[in-house]
RNA sequence: GCGAGAGUGGCGGAAUGGCAGACGCGCCGGACUUAGGAUCCGGUGCCGCAAGGCGUGGGGGUUCAAGUCCCCCCUCUCGCACCA
């Protein structure tokens, strides 16, 4: 062996030979237990990896290789989410094609990957943005369109000025596109296809509760699924015969406190409604309403206004007439963009009803019998009071009959509202799936047939967006005309391409059978393979991919096509990793560390340990290059002590019985914090491990111990695990090896310290046998010389002993 | 505003209610060196010569014993943000 470690000596032999032979090819080995992890895959950037990536990447080649180590055929696979605006705006910025740049993008990530020593089985490779694969995205496409899961309507969607795309609610933070923070959305009307997402809002929240995901993910789907239950009601429009406002209430118990009702500013019927004299005011408040920018109108800090229509309802239960106002605090997009005001329980209604003098009855009485605070509402449960046939009433008894009421009266029933919208999945953009759908005079809205999948994506120079709201695609007339499937005549093919996060709804599943042109997957391997053991990415994604994966996965279940109703029943997300300055690693502000870098200063293995060491992988932490160094020299003198052992002729040797205990009690701790992913942990565990072994000589450290030390730092450090087994005379590879079982007798100490407090502060530590008898360490440690001292002459009140832990003394 | 998570040495971080600070970084001292941003050895929470005392954001509580459990408050991060 060489003096020195040096990485780039051994490194770049290994990746090649680890290639040459095949190493990393998934195995399907009968007898064994499956074990598929997937890192959510990513899009491709012209920036490459950063280290912060790698925070994702290495902990999981970790698993997998412990996981292969542990008697598990794994499937490790790596794949690129190609198609889409990302990919589109990086190649328009540059003034290139994303047919170009995508796949060069894809080889360098693919090039860092393997510099990193990340183990994947590349036979497996996958492009969402090839036609093999997005063939079978519109294959879905059509699966759901035939499940009456896929439509098309006219809505106002929000717009993208810079993307000039529609985007999904979901795309919309802040009022500003997601990709785009400073770019406000506006309101665009266009006929567009929407995902019915809604069917499965409840079963997307009840299936929740079976899978293993960070609590604070479910809460956030919870959360952006919404659901309330409560009641739909509709009250007469007076002097409108036939018309009737329907609304969503959660608190139907306080109908009677009804003083006026509100609609959206956007709701088709104040046209209809609003009288003479008030439909210049309502003209101007819609207007002004539509002009006004998202951000502003979504403002809770904002005043509440409105206008009245002039119009009444008659409030069913209390009989009387109440005024219809609209205001743009009601949003058209939830329920039925329709509301009834109870101003004394609720608190806008409240803020509204002060504003504009309307009346604010108080329907709601405290439980308990106390008086409900004065000048505010009072939205707690609580018991009916001034409302007829309520009245004495709890809230729950209160809501049910209102409901058992306004369904034999016709009017209304119990129900429940979500406050997730369709997903939006129209863009009109070029690069992304094609929607492989056509139009024809004769026959209106044609599927293509799955045997015409395909539908490719035509190659176009200048494919900017237009602004227009077509897809540029519609300037493509070999494209765009085509022959209707069912009679054969003239026919438009839809232009509009499926948003980004339709190709990511089911990639998981292709990489069982990858290649299979048959089906999107093979139907015995994803038998075998699916659904995801481990599935691992950033948080970032709660509420978009993970809530679309899901619903997908239901509607193929439903379908029959795969037997389990969750994707990924085991989630975790990694932690971010900013830049050393404490911000977002981004190639504008040059703070962007790449692997490259750390790869040729410190070699691939340091640079991973540092990776799994720098902190509990699930939590954010800053970059810190120092800590690399740390790592590079842990691993000179993992190097120094595999040198001198090997130079001893690697003796079988006389190890001491508290050298061969430590590797027992090693193997034990490093193998359960590797099993909970408590990577940090299992790291310091072998450098102390090492810290003890660099003092033996080596004719003391014994075989056993130092090959099960390789062995269980080899998932984090391949390289040097490669080459330290091969100097111990092994000819096989280390990564295909069993992980090292540790004897359970040999785990357990023979003596323990026991600590002596007196009033909770420690004054002795006893040396003693373990599990020896009560008595005989209370009366050592009251004879303790240190406990005589500061006891001071004073009885013991009370004296409490922990076998093996401590005694503790009141005194 | 509502919801969730987190506050431990100079830093990253360890600690099934039972010795706070494992492991690493940094720093200090020493050895070897022409040299050290290499390597090795030792030290390193704070105050104190010491004995000892004090210490896990702040304040209370439960307990023989609290970083850990309970209540109140402060700070930071993230998510949602008029969803009736």
């Amino acid at each position: 062996m060489d003096e020195r470690y040096e990485p780039s000596k051994i490194e770049p032999f290994w990746r090649e030979e680890w290639e040459r032979t095949n190493l990393y090819l998934t195995r399907e080995t009968p007898g064994r237990p499956k074990f598929y992890g997937l890192e959510m895959f990513p899009y491709p950037s012209g920036d490459g990896l950063s280290v912060g990536h790698l925070h994702n990447y290495v902990p999981c080649d970790v698993i997998g290789r412990y996981k292969r180590m542990a008697g598990f055929n794994v499937l490790h696979a790596m794949g690129w989410d190609a198609f889409g605006l990302p990919a589109e705006n990086d190649a328009l910025l540059k003034r290139l094609h994303p047919k170009e740049t995508v796949p060069r993008y894809a080889a360098n990530f693919k090039r860092q990957l393997k510099l990193a020593g990340c183990a994947y089985d590349w036979t497996r490779e996958i492009n969402s943005s090839s036609p093999d694969y997005y063939r079978w995205t519109q294959w879905f496409f059509l699966l759901l369109y035939k499940r009456g899961l896929a439509y098309r309507a006219l809505g106002s969607q929000w717009w993208c000025e810079k993307c000039r795309t529609i985007l999904a609610n979901e795309q919309v933070v802040n009022g500003c596109c997601w990709r785009h923070m400073e770019t406000p959305v506006s309101k665009k009307d266009l006929e567009q296809w929407y995902f019915k997402i809604t069917d499965y809002a409840d079963r997307l929240l009840a299936d929740l509760d079976g899978i293993d995901w960070p609590e604070p993910i479910k809460l956030m789907q919870r959360n952006w699924i919404g659901r309330s239950e409560g009641a739909e009601l509709a009250f007469p429009v007076m002097g409108h015969p036939g018309k009737e406002v329907r609304f969503f209430t959660t608190r139907p118990d306080t109908v009677f406190g009804v003083s006026f009702m509100v609609l959206a500013p956007e709701h088709p019927l104040v046209a209809e409604i609003v009288t003479a004299e008030n439909r210049g005011a309502v003209d101007e408040y819609v207007a002004q309403a539509r002009r006004q920018s998202e951000i502003e109108r979504l403002s809770t800090v904002k005043e509440k206004s409105g206008v009245f229509t002039g119009a009444y309802a008659r409030n069913l239960f209390s009989g009387k007439d109440v005024p219809i106002w609209i205001a743009d605090y009601v949003l058209m997009g939830y329920g039925t963009g329709a509301i009834m005001a109870a101003p004394g329980e609720d608190e806008r209604d409240f803020a509204f009803a002060k504003k504009y003098g309307l009346e604010i009855p108080v329907v709601t009485a405290p439980a308990d019998g106390s008086s409900a605070p004065a000048n505010q509402a009072f939205t707690e449960r609580g018991i009916a009071i001034n409302s007829g046939f309520l009245n004495g009433m709890k809230t729950d008894d209160a809501i049910r009959a209102v409901c058992k009421h306004a369904e034999e009266c016709g009017f209304g029933r119990a129900t429940i509202s979500y406050r997730m919208r369709d997903w939006l999945i129209s863009r009109q953009r070029y690069w992304g799936c094609p929607i492989p759908i056509v139009y024809c005079a004769k026959d209106g809205i044609v599927p293509v047939p799955d045997d015409q999948l395909p539908v490719v994506l035509p190659d176009m120079k200048d494919y900017q967006p237009s602004g227009t709201g077509r897809s540029p695609l519609a300037n493509v007339p070999e494209f765009v005309n085509t022959a209707c499937p069912k009679c054969g005549g003239p026919a438009e093919r839809e232009t509009d391409t499926l948003d980004g996060f339709a190709c990511s709804s089911w990639y998981f599943l292709r990489f069982a059978a990858p290649h299979y042109d048959k089906a999107p997957f093979e139907p015995k391997a994803g038998d075998y393979w699916l659904p995801v053991d481990l599935y691992v990415g950033g948080a970032e994604h709660a509420v978009m991919h993970l809530l679309y994966a899901r619903m997908w996965t239901k509607v193929m279940f439903d379908a029959g096509l795969i037997k389990f109703k969750e994707p990924f029943p085991a989630l975790r997300n990694q932690g971010m990793i900013w830049a050393a300055d404490g911000q977002k690693m981004s190639k504008s502000k040059g703070n962007v560390v790449t692997p490259d870098a750390m790869v040729e200063k410190y070699g691939a293995d340091a640079l991973r340990l540092w990776e799994l060491f720098m902190g509990p992988f699930e939590e954010a932490t800053n970059w810190n290059e120092t800590g690399v160094a740390g790592t590079a020299r842990y691993l000179q003198r993992v190097w120094a002590l595999m040198r001198r052992y090997v130079e001893a002729g690697c003796p079988d040797g006389a190890p001491s019985a508290e050298t061969v205990k430590r590797a027992h009690k090693t193997i034990k701790i490093v193998t359960d914090h590797v099993e909970r992913m408590r990577f940090n942990t299992a790291l310091a565990v072998l450098m102390d491990q090492l810290n003890y072994l660099a003092k033996l000589e080596p004719e003391r450290l014994g075989r056993h111990t130092i090959e099960t030390y390789v062995l269980m730092l080899a998932p984090m450090a391949p390289f040097v695990g490669e080459e330290f087994w091969r100097e111990l005379g092994h000819k096989d590879s280390i990564h295909l090896e069993p992980w090292p079982k540790f004897d359970s007798a040999l785990t357990v100490d023979e003596t323990v310290t026991v600590v002596v407090q007196i009033n909770g502060k420690v004054r002795d530590r006893l040396e003693i046998e373990a599990d020896a008898a009560e008595a005989d360490v209370r009366a050592l440690a009251l004879a303790s010389e240190a406990v005589r001292r500061n006891l001071d002459g004073k009885a013991p009140k009370k004296v409490i002993y922990v076998p093996n832990k401590l005694v503790s003394i009141v005194v």
